[in-house]
DNA sequence: GTCGTTACATTGCAGGTGCAATGCTACGAC
DNA sequence: GTCGTAGCATTGCACCTGCAATGTAACGAC
């Protein structure tokens, strides 16, 4: 077997060039030459290991899927142990949300993404459950473990990221928003 | 002055289709010669009312955006003069949700324009506007005119309608979630 | 009538696109 | 050493894109 590299991290590499020029521009900026161009590698290499264009698609899109995930369970994990509920569910969505420069990049692509996928039903059941499993974790959070209520701040997380997203809401007022919806729920008592 | 054909029906026409294509394949399939394909006309005539594709683009988000508004102010006026406050909230954001498959489409579109200009800020101002404006006629329809309770509805309603467009909330879910939160906010009392 | 203007249709073009094909090079098994 | 294969680079191609240019026909003012 010869010359031997980290297939995982050229594509990564080669994923996160596609990112920023879909940050940049847009996703119908994505080409096989800007994503190469944005790399610094010929269109040659990111051929080779990525077959097609969707195929580098879909794996940008598991790549997007993975960092968010990750940030919000090393977040959690730096809660420590036993988190109280309401702690526990604030960090998990202000993690999830597009605050600040960096991660509203990165809810930019997640958008264009959506979009993207939207006329390509492909991947939908696999979004299904990854909500759904959200909602359940929620539930379990909440006093009563109302799930209908779960269902609820689930929808006004995703809101608030739109208007972050679109600058309608500032920072400050995402996290407002969604603290009075947390005070709601838990009851004011506690903040 | 010769030949007269009625232009804002023509462009309305041309935009008509650009919304049928955007909805079926997405934004990045809308060129030229789809759009005057779908539209059954040359592509010479699509361009002798858009000068620019781009123009094109702008004038069917308008179309989009009045489409959308008139649908919900024609739903409220239905509810006949002075509604309680709860029922025309309820109206209002039941129109802006896409329910049912018509208007799952025309939501469709709508999020594509939305990711699209999500890169072009250029309309980011008049969206701003649009939200305020919005915000504050649901402040003045809650109890004590939360106007912060009044930004998380609206966020609210915006999550759902993402999460109906990708499919991971049923119409019915949308609807029990969006009740069981203006339960919360009118106090569960009158249902 | 004629004439100017509008309403289109057709054609052409420069540039960009995804992708296949081909070629070269460096490495590792044997 | 040599040979096969992985790792890339280059090139070419058919197709599509937005847009400009040019043509033609219909209609109204005069």
């Amino acid at each position: 077997m010869p010359r031997k590299v980290d297939h995982q991290e050229r594509r990564t590499l080669i994923a996160d060039a596609l990112m920023r020029v879909a940050a940049e521009h847009g996703l119908e900026a994505v080409s096989l030459r800007h994503v190469a161009a944005e790399a610094g590698v010929s269109t040659g290499m990111v051929q080779h290991y990525f077959r097609t264009k969707d195929e580098m698609m879909t794996f940008a899109m598991g790549v997007v899927r993975d960092r968010s995930s990750a940030r919000v369970s090393q977040a959690i994990a730096a809660l420590g142990p036993d988190p109280e509920p309401r702690r526990l569910l604030r960090t998990l969505l202000v993690n999830l949300l597009p605050l600040g420069d960096e991660s509203r990049a990165d809810g930019r692509v997640a958008l264009a993404f959506l979009a993207y996928t939207a006329v390509r039903p492909a991947s939908t059941p696999a979004l299904r459950e990854d909500t759904e499993q959200m909602v359940g974790f929620i539930a379990s959070l909440l006093p009563g473990g109302d799930s209908s209520a779960a269902a609820g701040v689930l929808a006004l997380m995703e809101g608030l990221g739109m208007y972050l997203l679109g600058g309608q809401y500032s920072d400050d007022r995402a996290l407002s928003t969604l603290d009075a919806h947390l005070d709601r729920l838990f009851g004011a008592a506690a903040r």
